[in-house]
Order: C-alpha cells, then sequence, then structure tokens
DNA sequence: TGAGTAAGATGTTACTCATCATATGTAAGA
DNA sequence: TCTTACATATGATGAGTAACATCTTACTCA
C-alpha cells in the first residue's frame, strides 16, 4: 500500500490540517489518534510513520491553526489598512468567530489546553502569541514603542478573553452583550485622541 | 462498606472540591472518574451513587471552583474596599494567580473546555461570569450604569484573557510582561480621572 | 538512456496494555 | 428489612507497536 512521495506529503499535510480544525473544537484530550486518522481518509496504524506521537501532532498542528489566524488576519488589514485595528477588532469579536471555533484562533480555543502542554507546544504557542502581538502593534495607535507594546498585550488580553467568555457562556444575549461592550471598549481606548464613548456602529 | 450518613456527604464534598482542583489543572478530559475518587481517598466504583454521570460532576466542580474565586476576590476586596478594583486586578494578575492553576480562577483555566460542554456546565458557567460582572460593576468606575457594565465587561476579558496567555506562553519573561502591561492598561483605563499611564508601583 | 532488481518507505490489519465511563453485586448502617 | 455507599466487574476506547503487503525510488549494469 505505498504511495508516492508527494501523496504521502499530501496525506501528512491533510492529517495536520484536520487536526488543527478537530483540536480547535474538542480540545487535544477530545480527540484521539484514530479518529484524526479517519478523518483524514486514513486508518490509524500508519500515524506513527508520520509523527513521533500525538504530541508531536499536537505542536504541528497547534502552529498551522495559529499561522490560519495570523494570515487571515493580515490579508483583512491589507484591504482596509486605513482602519487596521478597527478591522482586526471587528473581524476578531465577530459572529463568524464566535461559531467558528474550528476555524477560529487557536489562543481562543485552545489557551488553558495548551497551557497543560510541554515546552514544544508551549513554544509554538509562544511564537503565534508574539506574531499577534507584531500585528497588532503595527495597527495600534499610541505616543511610544512601549506603549504601543502596551496597547497591544492589553487589546490581545481582551480579545482573547471576550471571545472565550462569549462562546462559555449558555445565554445568547450575554454572549452578544460581551462582543459588543469588549468591542466598543477597545475601539474607544485604542484608537487615541477620539471621545472615550464614541458610538458602535 | 457502608458509612455513616455524615461521612458519605463529606465524602461527596471531598469528591467535588478534589475535582474541581484536578480539573482546573488537566481540564475535563484530562482526568477520569477513577482518579477522581482516587484522590479523594476512594475506589471509583461508588462514584455513580453520588453522581448521576462524569458531566454532572463536572458541573458541580465546576460550580465550587467559581464560588472559590469569587468569596476569594471578595474577602480581598473587603479588607480593602477602599481601593477595590485596584485589589482586584492585582491578585487576579498575580505571580501567584498564575501559577495556582488548580486554585485559581476557572474562567482562565477552563474556559474553552466548557465551551465544549453541554446546557449545564455552561449554564453555571454563565452564572459565574454574571457574579464576577457584579463585583466588578462595584468596584469600576463609571458615569452610568451602562458604562460600568461596559467597564466590567472589558475588563473580566482582559484579566481572563492575560492570565490564560500567561500561563500558555513558555519563556517567563514574556509571561511576566503580558501580566505587567495587563495589569498597567486595565488599572490605567478604568481608574478614571487619573493621567493614562501612571506608575505600576 | 535502458531494463532489471534491490532497498526502503507508506499504509493496513491486528495486536497489547492501560484507562475510560458505566453497570452490577454486596455488605453494612438505618 | 431495606436502603445505599462502596467494591468488583464490563465493554469500549485510548495511545502506541508489530508484522506484513505493496508500491515507489534508487541503484546496477549494460
Amino acid at each position: 500500500m505505498k504511495v508516492s512521495r508527494e501523496k504521502a506529503e499530501e496525506n501528512r499535510q491533510n492529517v495536520i490540517e484536520t487536526s488543527s480544525r478537530l483540536f480547535r473544537e474538542r480540545g487535544f484530550d477530545g480527540v484521539g489518534v484514530s479518529t484524526l486518522m479517519q478523518a483524514a481518509g486514513l486508518t490509524h496504524g500508519g500515524f506513527y510513520k508520520q509523527f513521533q506521537s500525538k504530541d508531536d501532532l499536537i505542536a504541528q498542528a497547534t502552529q498551522v491553526a495559529l499561522n490560519q489566524t495570523r494570515d487571515r488576519i493580515a490579508s483583512a488589514v491589507e484591504k482596509d489598512s486605513h482602519n487596521a485595528f478597527d478591522t482586526v477588532v471587528r473581524y476578531y469579536l465577530s459572529d463568524w468567530h464566535r461559531s467558528a471555533v474550528g476555524d477560529g484562533c487557536a489562543l481562543a480555543a485552545l489557551g488553558p489546553d495548551v497551557a497543560r502542554q510541554g515546552p514544544e507546544v508551549r513554544n509554538v504557542m509562544q511564537k503565534g502569541v508574539e506574531e499577534y502581538l507584531q500585528q497588532l502593534e503595527a495597527s495600534v495607535k499610541g505616543e511610544s514603542d512601549d506603549d504601543r507594546r502596551e496597547q497591544a498585550i492589553a487589546t490581545l488580553s481582551t480579545l482573547v478573553g471576550a471571545l472565550m467568555l462569549s462562546r462559555a457562556v449558555e445565554d445568547r444575549g450575554l454572549s452578544d452583550e460581551i462582543l459588543a461592550a469588549a468591542t466598543r471598549n477597545v475601539l474607544s481606548h485604542a484608537a487615541d485622541k477620539k471621545p472615550k464613548r464614541e458610538p458602535l456602529q
């Protein structure tokens, strides 16, 4: 049942991408190797020819997930570079992002899961956070580099926290309220030289 | 091997409290019923006479965890009611809280885990979030109720997000930076009528 | 360059062993 | 006697391994 080198690599990528989605939806402990391989159209025996262990796959899938969101934000900003910050915030705290757990930001979907992992995965996460912060530093307004850095960190924290909370509560009304309040607050604070509470739309 | 009614109830509470800690440390899927019972000094057989299912225990343990942090914050505020907001923020984003996952806030330790659960657990979470928000609304400064509500939601999001991120990255330096930046930012924003960037200490 | 062949890698099936959530038995308190 | 908390199964599923089949890839020698 051997397969061409290209096909094998394609299968590998397929497993990683499928896993990155399923992990975000169900957590690292919520899906088994067997399920992951089956979802990629393979049987679970061949897994260990492609990956050292499940942890190895977790690291790679987390990387892919983080890159995906980074790229999506980058391309959204590219289309509207004048209101970069506004674009990022509204994208991150959108209805779509709240419901698209498997396609959304890994920080909000897997933060505590990653915190429980070993150094490899945590290093991947760290690199992802740094990249997100650089994106935000570029669009945030501030008087100094330090100021922008602080704004970026605080903004990222608020975005991640709000999205996570909006997904964890049962009532849709409270969930909506969290997204709306966080959006308004972040936009009013980080966009300096504007009145503190500008209308949302 | 029957035990007195009081002892049985004591055992039950013991299981819930132990579970609330272990769940926060390892996630809902990271500990099995057997481990939980063993950690409470019992064998796993009696579990289903005390709880309907693992989900049932998850709901109760989440409740206990949320109450614990709520009470700790309340008593911290009581001791220094003049700087309530300051106290809450510094408590939440402290070194101690970052490392004490099993004794810390369930929102930051189990947010995404809860998001994957059924309505019962999510309702418990929702009630917890509402209580946290009420605590914050009382200490946050603002011109109107709506204003305070928004501040409370944004602050809670930032606190939860920052703590979660600080735990998920590998490097201690970045982790410290996240906590420090979020602390400074939240305090400068929510404590109105003060210069925007007052020194941290 | 050509065919033929040896070697190597990918994936399947079948397995181990541990742990999972849950159900049934059992002995002691009420 | 009758309830019930705890102990002992039970069947399913977890991660990881082993043996084998099969096809690609690389090497050999013309």
